[in-house]
This record gives C-alpha cells, sequence and structure tokens, in this order.
DNA sequence: CAAAATTTACCTACCGTTCAGTATAAAATT
DNA sequence: AATTTTATACTGAACGGTAGGTAAATTTTG
C-alpha cells in the first residue's frame, strides 16, 4: 500500500537539498560537510544527490551561480540610475544589508568564498563578478569627484577597496550575530562617516 | 649507515611541523588539511606528530595561541604611548601589515580564523582577543575625540569597527596577491582617509 | 644503559561515488 | 483498450580509498 498524502515531486526535492548544502557549507565550509550529512538534512538518499547535482563539487556550484545572481545583479542598475554618488553609495549598502538579514544562511555560504583558501574551480566566476563589483565602485566614486560632490584628492580605488572592505566585514558580524545589526540607518551611517571622515 | 650531516633535534623536528601545518591550514583550512600531508610536508611520520601535538586539534590550537601572542601582543604598548590619536591608529596599521608582509604563511592561516565557519573549540582564546583589539581601538579613538582631535559628533564603536574590517580586508588582499601591496605609505593613506573622509 | 625520539604496521570509521535495481507514470505500439 | 516500452525519481548496498589515531618495536641521544 503506498501512502498518497505523500506526494513527491522533483522540484521540491531539488530544492530540499539545495537548501540543506547552503545551511551546512555555511556552517563548515566546503570540506567540513558530508554527502552524508546533506543527505540526512534533506532527507534523501545519497545517489538522489548525484541524479540531481552530479557530484559534491556540483552542488557546491550552482549555489555559488545562484549567490552570484542574487547578490551581483542589483548593482549595475543602481550604477546607472540618476542620483548623486554618495546616495548610490547608500542604496548599495542597504541592498547588501537586506540579503544578508533576509538569507541569513545563504548569505554566510556566499560569504565563506571570499576567504583565501579558494582553489575550488566554482570560484573563479565568483572572483570575477567580484571584480566588476569593485570597478562599479570606482565608477561611482570617480563620477563623484568629477561632478565635485567628492573632493578631488580622493583616491577612487583606494576609497572603492575600503568601502569593499567595510561591506564585508559588517556582513560578517551580522552572520555571526543573532541580532539583527545591519539596519538601513547603519548603513546610511557608516557610508556618512566614509564620506565626511572621522575629523569633523 | 646514517648521514651525520643531517643532524636532527627534537626542537628542529616540532618546528617543522608547526611551519608545514601552518602552511597547509592557511592554503585549505583545517578540514581541507590531512594529518597525512602535514607528515609528508614536514617529512616526518604521523605518529612523530601526534607524540609532539596528541592530536590534529592540538596543532590547530597550538597554532592559534602563537598568532595570537604575535599580533596582538604589541597593540597593548601603542595604546599607552605618547601620541596623537590619529599616528596611534597609522602606527598599529603598519605594525599589521608588516606581520602580514612578513609571514604570509602564518598571516594567512591567522585571517582563516574570521571566517564564520567556526565551531572550533580553539578559537574561543582567538575571539576574546579580537574583542580586546577593539576596544582598544575604541578607546584610541574616543581619547582622540576627547583631546579634539576627532570632530564631536564621531562615534567611536562605529569607526573602530569600520577601522577593523578595513585592516582584515587589506590584509586579505595581500595574503591573495604576490606583489607586495601592503607598504607605509598605504597604512598612512588608509587612515588619512577614514580621518579626512572622502568629501575634502 | 635509560630516556627520548621516531618508525613500522595497523585499526576502525567514514569519505565521495557508483552499481544494480525498483516503483510510478506517461508514451508508444499492437 | 490492452500491452509493451520508455523515462523519471529514487533507493540499499557496497566500492576503493583515506581519514584520524595508536600499540609496539626500533633507533637516537645523552
Amino acid at each position: 500500500m503506498h501512502n498518497h498524502l505523500e506526494t513527491k515531486n522533483s522540484h521540491d526535492t531539488k530544492e530540499n537539498i539545495f537548501l540543506a548544502a547552503a545551511h551546512l557549507f555555511a556552517k563548515r565550509g566546503y570540506n567540513g560537510v558530508s554527502m552524508r550529512e546533506i543527505s540526512e538534512k534533506s532527507g534523501v538518499t545519497k545517489p538522489t544527490i548525484y541524479y540531481y547535482f552530479g557530484s559534491k563539487e556540483g552542488i557546491y556550484h550552482e549555489l555559488v551561480d545562484t549567490g552570484i545572481q542574487h547578490v551581483f545583479s542589483s548593482f549595475e542598475t543602481i550604477l546607472k540610475d540618476k542620483m548623486p554618488a554618495k546616495d548610490k553609495l547608500v542604496v548599495m549598502t542597504k541592498k547588501l544589508f537586506q540579503f544578508a538579514v533576509d538569507y541569513p544562511e545563504f548569505a554566510k555560504f556566499f560569504m565563506t568564498l571570499v576567504t583565501p583558501f579558494t582553489d575550488n574551480a566554482a570560484l573563479v566566476k565568483f572572483k570575477k563578478e567580484a571584480e566588476k563589483r569593485g570597478r562599479i565602485l570606482v565608477t561611482i566614486i570617480r563620477t563623484g569627484i568629477e561632478s565635485g560632490e567628492f573632493g578631488a584628492s580622493a583616491n577612487p580605488e583606494l576609497a572603492a577597496k575600503i568601502i569593499g572592505g567595510v561591506w564585508q566585514h559588517f556582513i560578517w558580524q551580522q552572520l555571526a550575530s543573532q541580532k539583527k545589526i545591519l539596519t538601513d540607518e547603519l548603513a546610511q551611517e557608516i557610508i556618512e562617516i566614509l564620506f565626511k571622515g572621522l575629523n569633523e
């Protein structure tokens, strides 16, 4: 006798594996997670995982791709918007913070990609996208200098790196914490400090 | 026949294991490295490693402790020095950058500790020290505000977090790169940007 | 010689992966 | 319409290999 209350379909199964893997990779990194754990957490057997993803690296790869789409897609749009450079930085910061708050498990996994031990083949794409993000930042700041919004002595490359570093740092702080610390107000405040500096 | 040109002593053996482990952990993280690899790289057999360190976690633990001493010891001294707050920040930044340049393997390992997957018991101590470092930064900035060096509206806690984040980011950049990018001049420049801000 | 340092040989547990198969349902053939 | 074929979704059991770890024997050192 088969219980027809338990309806199964491929989408749910794949999605469950996907989420379980994201959760586990976020917690312990690629090598810290076994296929057995993923299978237990997602409620399917190991061969099912291979049926959908082909290999352990296969899951990881798909996770990276999804993350790239989710995080970076909005940045190019913001770049083209008509608003002061400083506001663009604030909006980007807010977007990024919102993502970390809304999808903590996924964001945590995603953040592990920027660590130094990145031999993984799946990360080539990610690194390229991260560089693109860096260039967008540089462009925004450079535009801000040209329009007189930022001081002429500002170094766009350095400033972009600093902003990227600050983003990364605060998102990690959020992911390590239980409370919500990444608010829109904080995003505003951070850009404000970087804009005005400490001496005024 | 034994070759007496190869003199061995216990200190060298332990040191070799230590350095090999630091190198490997830095490259691939705790779970990405096996005891077999450490033994091969250090030129001793596995049981010798167990003789000196007891377990895989044992090496890791000792690595963390040494790192903490090396990196954070100078900070308390700088805090007590008689110089402008801004100069203190510059000196601390230079010290940190110098460490990353001089001991890249070790620094790389050390940087892996700030990633989100930190279930490891060895990291409790590290986290405490990192918090202490944060408090030192806050104290310096607060002193700078009181003496009128920094603007009265500055938020010391937030500024300290930003500086910590920027440090972390640039050290990682260095460790991922072949060229020397962390110079004393860059340290100066970074603090300058944070001090003056982007708009002047 | 005794103590310290190091190796040989081996253990069990778990790793990622694959094989050979099964229940179900839709599609094609008769 | 009944039967056969094909495709999808999934599983239990097992593979070769490597993981961390250790008891016991051996070599080196003082």
